[in-house]
DNA sequence: TTCCGACAGTGGGGTCGCAAT
DNA sequence: ATTGCGACCCCACTATCGGAA
């Protein structure tokens, strides 16, 4: 198949907004690719690499390359030259990977060539990715979508189904259960603003501690343990201590789901970038651990001794984890029946946050294990700081944000009348409010690069975020964690808005 | 007919490891 | 030795489509 098809299909696809529409011209197309096109054609329809990594960001790409007149490039080809590209190493490596970039450009077709960039940056910008994908991939075999789904969650790749589908057909489909050593695509929560809310919403549930660390999924099969991140990277080298934890429980055979920690000498759980920094070491992982210790913590059992567990209650899959693993080595938890146990969760979130956590999840007892979905039967609820900063400059969106000003840049005052700043956002805002701080911003501009337009600081901006965390990119040595705007103040003067020691005074724990 | 769940898009800061300077 | 870049952790929020209620 050529590459033109797919840039083709691909600009069919951005053009239309429906849904259903996006299906179908991804169905016509898988079913047009022949096997062998199919490992290449499913990933980068879904705007993916089937390489994963590759090196190649916009320092890379380079310059712009003139394209060639005629489409030529098979999507195999594409993909060899960029199986090269991507094991390209050493010394003179980057100059390499711009050369090989160019030349690959060089050979694609205008329209190829903006499929590339989209694909090769992550941007394919086309209201279509994993999930439109499976649907289409069920329209083109005629398999159930929600089979496909449930497949793609259990193999954690849509690649390998969609080889095991095209090629076989739908009875594929039953291969793809649980497997130890397989891993799944985790289950996420929803947010809720309040403990209230998060109850009312489930009834009878389990209130846990939410840990501020890297979520991992344990498998245990006999004596080999592997490890893996929320997006399926395994992590086992990298934390050996969390391995001899696993293989000191009592099963045999067992998924879990948790999280990795770093706890200081009194128990308190450490800043996460301290618990992320140890993750992320690959090299000399020994001095890392010795440094920073991590601690698993589950709150999850998906598979016990060859029993897959996914479609149990919450309440009898917590019991399974509470006969293998002992209390420390589990979440924290309170179970509350309903708004009468209110206060009680209440009491639990206020012990949770003094105790260093994040806050809580509140999860209903009754549901499964929803593999790779955002369920409504997990909420998270996590407290909520605000304050009123000054806009000190907005950079120019891009996508469809193209033409508004869009990230905001924010300051705290400082006592001798100037701004520190102390992050950024572009969270928050309603087409209405971008249309309107537009407008507003270029009113009080003093200058514009091209990408970030410099603005008197006179705009106040109520400002909500999760904490501080410390930094060395800003002139204060802290930053705002999660920034979002709420509303603009224009009820507020630049002077009454926060300074920097306020908002170090409200983060005792964080020193810049 | 209205409501709401699921998705895609728009990017944020930090840290690590590797290559370039 | 330091800097720049890419990958991958953590993440909030809005707009939109289309099925559920």
């Amino acid at each position: 198949m050529l590459l033109a098809r797919l840039a083709q299909v691909s600009r069919e696809v951005a053009a239309t907004s429906a849904r259903s529409r996006k299906t179908a011209l991804l169905a016509e197309l898988f079913r047009e690719a022949q096997a062998a096109d199919v490992p290449v054609v499913i990933p980068y329809l879904a705007g993916r690499l089937p390489q994963g990594r590759l090196g190649v960001g916009w320092k890379v790409l380079g310059r712009p390359v003139a394209p060639a007149a005629e489409p030529s490039l098979t999507v195999r080809e594409v993909d060899a030259r960029l199986t090269a590209l991507g094991e390209v190493s050493g010394p003179g490596s980057q100059a390499e990977r711009t050369r090989l970039v160019g030349e690959l450009m060089g050979a694609a077709t205008q329209e190829e060539q903006r499929f590339l960039l989209g694909l090769l940056t992550g941007e394919v910008r086309q209201g279509a990715l994993d999930a439109v994908a499976v649907e289409g991939l069920a329209g083109a075999t005629g398999a159930p979508p929600a089979d496909v789904r449930r497949a793609v969650m259990l193999a954690g790749s849509l690649q390998t189904v969609a080889q095991a589908l095209l090629t076989e057909g739908p009875p594929a489909l039953e291969r793809f259960r649980l497997t130890v050593g397989r891993p799944v695509l985790p289950m996420l929560a929803h947010s809720a603003s309040s403990v209230a809310e998060a109850v009312g919403k489930l009834g009878v549930c389990a209130v846990e501690e939410k840990l501020d660390g890297i979520r991992v999924q344990v498998h245990r099969d006999g004596g080999t343990v592997r490890l893996y991140t929320r997006t399926l990277d395994d992590i086992t080298g990298r934390l050996p201590e969390v391995t001899a934890a696993a293989l000191e429980l009592r099963g045999e055979r067992f998924v879990l789901d948790g999280e990795v920690i770093a706890f200081d000498a009194d128990g308190r759980p450490r800043s996460f970038q301290e618990t992320a920094g140890r993750v992320g070491s690959r090299v000399d992982v020994a001095t890392a651990a010795e440094a920073v210790p991590v601690s698993p913590v589950f709150f999850d059992a998906l598979s016990v001794d060859g029993r897959d567990l996914l479609d149990l209650p919450f309440a009898e899959r917590h019991a399974e984890l509470a006969r293998l693993v002992p209390e420390p080595m589990r979440v924290r938890r309170t179970v509350v029946s309903g708004p009468g146990g209110l206060p009680a969760a209440e009491e639990f979130l206020a012990e949770t946050l003094a105790r260093g956590h994040e806050g809580v999840v509140v999860k209903d007892l009754g549901a499964p294990y929803s593999a790779g979905r955002r369920g409504a039967s997990w909420l998270k609820v996590k407290p909520v700081h605000t304050l009123d900063l000054v806009v000190l400059a907005a950079e120019w969106g891009h996508g469809r944000r193209t033409g508004r000003l869009s990230n905001l840049h924010l300051g705290a005052r400082r006592e001798d009348g100037s701004y520190a700043m102390l992050g950024k956002t572009f969270k928050g805002l309603t087409d209405a409010l971008l249309a309107w701080q537009t407008e507003r911003l270029r009113e009080l501009a003093v200058s514009d690069d091209g990408h970030v337009v410099t603005v008197r600081p006179e705009l106040v901006v109520e400002i909500a975020y999760d904490g501080l965390q410390r930094s060395t990119r800003y002139p204060a040595g802290v930053t705002l964690r999660f920034a979002r705007v709420v509303r603009y103040r224009e009820d507020k003067r630049p002077q009454d808005a926060d300074t920097v020691e306020t908002v170090l005074a409200a983060h005792p724990e964080v020193r810049p």
